[in-house]
DNA sequence: ACCTAGTCTATCGTCGACAATCGTCCGGCG
DNA sequence: CGCCGGACGATTGTCGACGATAGACTAGGT
């Protein structure tokens, strides 16, 4: 279940961090984990108490989980673990695209050639796990890959969007099993693409080829999704 | 200053939205507004006396203020309107461009001729304006145009960030006094070239035309700031 | 006169309590 | 038998209070 607090509440020897962030950090984690499932209720004092907090904090820390869409709000009525239709996956993956082809744009004039060769270790490390197939390891490197790249962009701003949707993917991901690749050796393939335009400086090509990867995992979830919708009609867990 | 709760305190009368969202609203226009400058400090005690509520929705409606970076929150030491340097105002519009091109390129695919038509009339809104030299109206006009667009990209999380951005612009804007356009008259015409890429279809063009517009205003601004940076070394109202 | 140590105040972080509200369950009525 | 209305319980929204911390101020030593 959720981590219980690290050390004795209320004793508060070295509290560097506040309990909102140790909350928030703690929520965050067990959301994007499948701890706690979409649709699932998140009552104030059960985990208030779980958490070892009072409630004060843990209603900030839902605030601003709140304001990334990871859990949806009804004033009255408390707050559950968001569930994303078919629609938010679209609005999400729109944007991703819309956000890291211009990261990767931008990365083509940025990147030094320590970025890159960081980047082409990590291409290294899909080809490793790809050929054990190790989807976990696989697509983790994946995911750092991606963020690497909006790292190169050098926003902070954007990266800080980016991040959210990703979280926003993985809870995605909790309510579709998605076989992610339709060929997992073409994984390390496609990112050595992307890697050697990015060497190249060729902002076009770069923008071209991250657009096609990420539109093709967007579209197998896509589908994914309407078979799910139209069976099960959407999210109805209430617990 | 601040807007006076509307109504009396603690009567609860019709307490439609919470507490929260109220006093989350009136900060927000008030920073946007310059009624609360950056580099403000904002104490819990004193703001929550003056809006008639306590701490606690305060500090919540203070942390999504903080995710959304309108007010920077340094743990034990407080809450004060954020600071904007000349870095943080090239990643705004770096990432705004990044935004609207993409959903003006949607905006193509996806417009009305409804859509259409309300952009023309700002366009002559934005005419009017120009001729009788009214900047406050023209550059209202002017977010009201551009936000018409990204919600015609029909994308509500794009949406909700491009919000965010621009109310990081605002703020921007209570720091430097900009000009903020070379030409009053130059304005409509450019967004009216749009509006017709829009209705031609064509996202080729109206990408290329929302980046030069959008890059324009930016190189102003960014200009202005270079130059106040170099003067007074940034922000360092501490009142 | 300047620097250092100790205190002191303002403010934050957190907590428990209270009232208001929503959903639910039960009984009565058509 | 199904629908409607009222009371109950659970949960949220809000408040005031209590320690804890950071910065400022004062006093003392060199």
């Amino acid at each position: 279940m959720l981590d219980s607090p690290d050390d004795y509440p209320g004793v508060s020897a070295v509290m560097l961090e506040t309990s909102v962030d140790l909350v928030y950090a703690n929520l965050r984690r067990a959301i994007t984990n499948g701890t706690l499932m979409p649709g699932q209720r998140l009552v104030e004092t059960r985990l208030a108490e779980r958490l070892g907090v009072s409630r004060a904090p843990l209603r900030e820390a839902m605030r601003v989980l709140a304001s990334e869409g990871l859990v949806s709000n009804v004033p009255r009525r408390g707050v559950m673990v968001a569930i994303l239709r078919k629609a938010d996956a679209a609005e999400i993956y729109g944007l991703r695209i819309a956000l890291e082809t211009w990261a990767a744009g931008e990365a083509c004039r940025l990147a030094t050639e320590t970025d890159i060769a960081a980047l082409r270790a990590l291409v290294t490390e899909m080809e490793r796990s790809s050929e054990s197939n190790d989807v976990e390891v696989l697509s983790g490197t994946d995911v750092i890959f991606h963020r690497r790249i909006c790292e190169i962009a050098g926003n902070h701003r954007l990266l800080r969007v980016w991040t959210g949707i990703l979280s926003q993917i993985r809870l995605l991901s909790r309510q579709v099993i998605v076989t992610l690749y339709a060929d997992l050796h073409d994984v390390p393939k496609r990112h050595e693409l992307i890697v050697e335009a990015i060497a190249q400086r060729n902002p076009v090509r770069v923008e071209t080829l991250v657009r096609e990867h990420i539109e093709s995992v967007a579209a197998r979830i896509l589908a994914q999704m309407t078979e799910a919708e139209a069976k099960g009609l959407g999210g109805e867990v209430t617990v």
